[in-house]
DNA sequence: ATAGGGTTAG
């Protein structure tokens, strides 16, 4: 008998050592190893009980192996609180604070001590609930337990996550300076932290909060490298980044992630530079860089615009994943997908996507919005038709993507399709709904939009206000975007270029010049943009002089004109009829002069029938784009106004030779905005009928010639007669109206929107389409019915 | 048996 009990202990210490030598830093080796020595136990007859069944659970947990863990544990007769805090802490480390609660809730109140509310709380601080670690924090005390360091340091980590801090820091010091555990360094590192993540929050006063947790830091006697990194993380989310560099360098020993705080400090306030050179002083030391160090060195190069230094980290990074963790390539590769989109180079990006073991929402949306930034629409749409869950980002990203191409309607489907599917719009959805209604000219559809957000309250947002500008400047209403743009709280560049464009685009030249002083006069640095946008606007006015002397003026504020800039000019110069001068302007051009300069040139020839010069520039244009369907539309033109005919029907068959396409077809909802647009303006111009009339012959000679009237032929058409300057910029969308009307199916009805009024001149508008249309046209009012055909005009009553 | 630091997308 004796003999057997001594046998048995000898056996228990024998296993005991064995699993010992489990506790090696790689997991794998130590759980087979376990698994040996459980083995061993079994065949040996030998019941492992107490701190030896503790020792398997607790490796096996540590192992990964929660639900081996997990059996030995239920076969125990009653676990002691060592088992269950080891089963809490493995539930917890993997997400399953509910498990982790309920093996709590399952210990009696007898045997909790105060490692078990530890644990507990330490899983409840990971799993980013602030709220129940405190609050068992609490109840720990109330139970008669004594919190030790470990427990604040749990409860103030879980702290830093919640929002109501100002009061609970300053409890939490003054609690652990009582209880004596406030000169052990992990609750003075704990309590740093919450007090320099206080100070960054909006909510607090930062400078208060800061100097109490730079007092806290000069009175600690003894500090590690936690509490210097701590102070480094700290300085930088305050935005104090020489105080963060000057703990950095005051450090002996720096940790990994010492360099790592200072590194992503620098690029995140945009400093690259700097943030390269301390990860290439981090290489020259050879620490070792972990892919938090290669995220940040690669952001960094994507913000500074370091192609090649970001593809050099990459093979490094490459060259180092020899033992890649699980998660090692995910924000690496994130990281590389970002620096190679935003260099245009999507077919990179998107190989390092393929490539990636796992990824997660980031890398879909990185992909997504490389190609959504690159405009390649068809890629976009099929790649977020892929993605296994869509985030607001994402669709917010297509949405404006979908808009910003030209594709209004189904941007705005997809708006509709994302709240039916439960998603609160942010601002730059918004933004994004409301370009839709832009590009679509949908003024009412925008209208409403508007509503909406004033009433969630994002009128104030930037984005909101720079595409509501934009939007009513294209549906019609500039006086709207002048009341937006002078709504919203802050406006940037983007706003005054836009509002500067809304008057440009309603032939209110000399309004856009005014905006354009008046900018100048507040200090706004004018951009590239802005000159685009105040160019073409005193090209639109005829304004000569102010638009030379404007682009005179650009190396001012340090900005060399691009080709953009010189096609405005020659557009501008063009369309005054001052060939000679634009030519000169052509000849001094830095570079080869390419197709927009040559666009605006035939552009201006087309307006003053200038045969000659139009041919050649029109051949110059094919010579370098020949599939531009433009090109042989303006020349076309050209000679038809010259009542060249054979030289038209060459043209036409020449594009047909080389297989042009036509641009694409009108959609419905764009007919529908479009109505809208041509009834609001109808009424505030009367001498829209002379156009019409004008319209209505030239439609009957384009049929004689045999073919459909475009959009773009009915424009230039109108730029040759009298009044092409001010019907270019007033009433272009009407004319557009037109256009949309002719593709209309057959009996298809033209919704009419209700707050508008079927009056005389529109009548006359209507029954001038459907002769142009040579069919039928149904507009609805409301709940009647309007039926227009050739000359006259029946109405009924729909219901 | 339990604790504290860092990162990427519009």
């Amino acid at each position: 008998m004796g003999h057997r009990v001594l046998d048995v202990r000898a056996a228990a210490n024998r296993y005991a050592a064995q699993l010992q030598q489990c506790f090696r830093p790689d997991c794998v080796a130590s759980y087979t190893l376990a698994r040996t020595v459980h083995a061993n136990m079994k065949t040996s007859g030998f019941r492992p009980r107490g701190h030896i069944i503790n020792r398997l659970i607790d490796i096996y947990c540590k192992s990964s192996n929660l639900v081996y863990a997990r059996h030995l544990f239920d076969d125990i007769p009653e676990p002691d609180v060592v088992a269950r805090t080891t089963l809490i802490a493995a539930y917890s480390a993997s997400g399953e604070i509910l498990l982790a609660r309920k093996t709590f809730d399952d210990t009696p109140m007898s045997i909790r001590d105060c490692v078990i509310y530890n644990a507990l709380i330490t899983g409840y601080s990971h799993n980013n609930d602030g709220h129940n670690a405190v609050k068992l924090f609490r109840e720990m005390k109330l139970h008669g337990l004594k919190p030790d360091e470990f427990s604040f340091t749990s409860a103030l980590g879980a702290l830093a996550s919640i929002a109501e801090w100002e009061c609970q820091c300053q409890q939490f010091h003054c609690a652990a300076v009582k209880s004596g555990t406030s000169n052990i360094t992990s609750v003075s590192n704990a309590l740093l932290s919450v007090y320099v993540k206080c100070a960054s929050s909006p909510m607090e006063s930062s400078s208060t909060l800061m100097n109490s947790a730079r007092r806290l830091f000069d009175e600690m006697n003894r500090r590690d490298e936690l509490t210097w990194t701590t102070m480094i993380a700290g300085f930088v989310r305050n935005s104090d980044l020489e105080g963060a560099r000057e703990c950095l360098d005051q450090m002996d020993v720096k940790l990994g992630v010492s360099w790592n705080a200072m590194i992503s400090g620098y690029v995140h306030h945009g400093r690259s530079e700097e943030a390269l050179e301390l990860f290439r002083k981090m290489h020259s030391l050879e620490i070792y860089m972990d892919e938090f160090a290669l995220t940040s060195a690669i952001s960094a190069c994507a913000n500074a615009g370091l192609l090649e230094h970001g593809k050099q980290i990459h093979a490094y990074a490459l060259k180092t994943e020899k033992n890649p963790s699980p998660d090692f390539s995910l924000s690496v590769n994130n990281a590389l997908i970002t620096l190679y989109y935003r260099f245009g180079n999507i077919h990179l990006a998107r190989k390092v996507f393929d490539r990636m073991p796992e990824r997660d929402h980031i890398s879909w949306n990185a992909v997504l919005s490389g190609y959504a930034s690159s405009g390649q629409i068809e890629e976009a749409r099929a790649f977020f038709a892929e993605m296994p869950e869509r985030s607001l980002l994402a669709w917010t990203v297509i949405i404006s993507a979908l808009a910003q191409n030209g594709s209004g309607e189904e941007a705005l489907k997809l708006f509709n399709q994302m709240r039916l599917e439960g998603f609160d719009p942010c601002d730059y959805t918004f933004a994004g709904a409301i370009t839709s209604c832009a590009v679509l000219g949908s003024h009412e559809h925008g209208r409403q939009l508007h509503g909406q957000i004033m009433k969630l309250g994002h009128d104030t947002s930037l984005s909101v206000g720079n595409a509501l500008i934009t939007m009513y400047a294209r549906c019609g209403t500039v006086d709207d975007s002048y009341n937006v743009f002078l709504t919203i709280p802050y406006i940037d560049s983007i706003s005054w270029n836009a509002m500067i464009a809304a008057f440009g685009q309603h032939g209110q030249g000399s309004r856009a010049v005014d905006l354009f002083e008046e900018m100048l006069r507040a200090d706004i640095v004018p951009d590239r943009i802005t000159f685009l946008t105040v160019l073409s606007a005193c090209g639109h006015a005829g304004l000569v002089d102010e638009g030379r002397r404007y682009f005179n003026s650009m190396q001012i504020f340090g900005i060399s004109p691009g080709e953009d800039h010189y096609a405005r000019l020659v557009d501008l110069l063009c369309r005054a009829g001052k060939f000679q001068e634009a030519k000169d302007v052509i000849d001094s051009m830095p570079s080869v002069p390419g197709p927009p300069i040559w666009e605006a040139f035939l552009a201006g020839c087309r307006i003053h029938n200038n045969m000659d010069l139009g041919v050649q520039a029109a051949e110059k244009l094919l010579e370098l784009i020949p599939q531009h369907d433009g090109t042989y539309v303006l020349l076309s033109n050209i000679y038809a106004n010259a009542g060249k005919w054979k030289e038209v029907a060459e043209v036409r068959k020449l594009m047909r030779e080389r297989g042009v396409k036509k641009e694409p077809g009108c959609s419905w909802i764009e007919v529908e905005s479009m109505v809208h647009v041509f009834l609001v303006d109808d009424s505030a111009h009367p001498e829209v009928k002379e156009v019409y009339n004008y319209l209505e012959q030239l439609v009957i000679k384009m049929k004689k010639l045999g073919y459909m009237p475009d959009t773009k032929f009915v424009l230039h058409e109108m730029e040759s007669q009298e009044h092409k300057e001010r019907a270019l910029s007033t009433h272009s969308e009407k004319l557009a109206v037109v256009y949309g009307l002719m593709k209309l199916p057959q009996g298809a009805t033209v919704r009419v929107f209700k707050n508008l009024r079927i009056c005389g001149d529109c009548h006359n508008a209507f029954k001038f389409m459907s002769r142009v249309v040579g069919r039928e046209i149904v507009v609805r009012d409301g709940k009647r019915f309007h039926h227009f055909r050739n000359e006259e005009c029946s109405c009924g009553n729909f219901w």
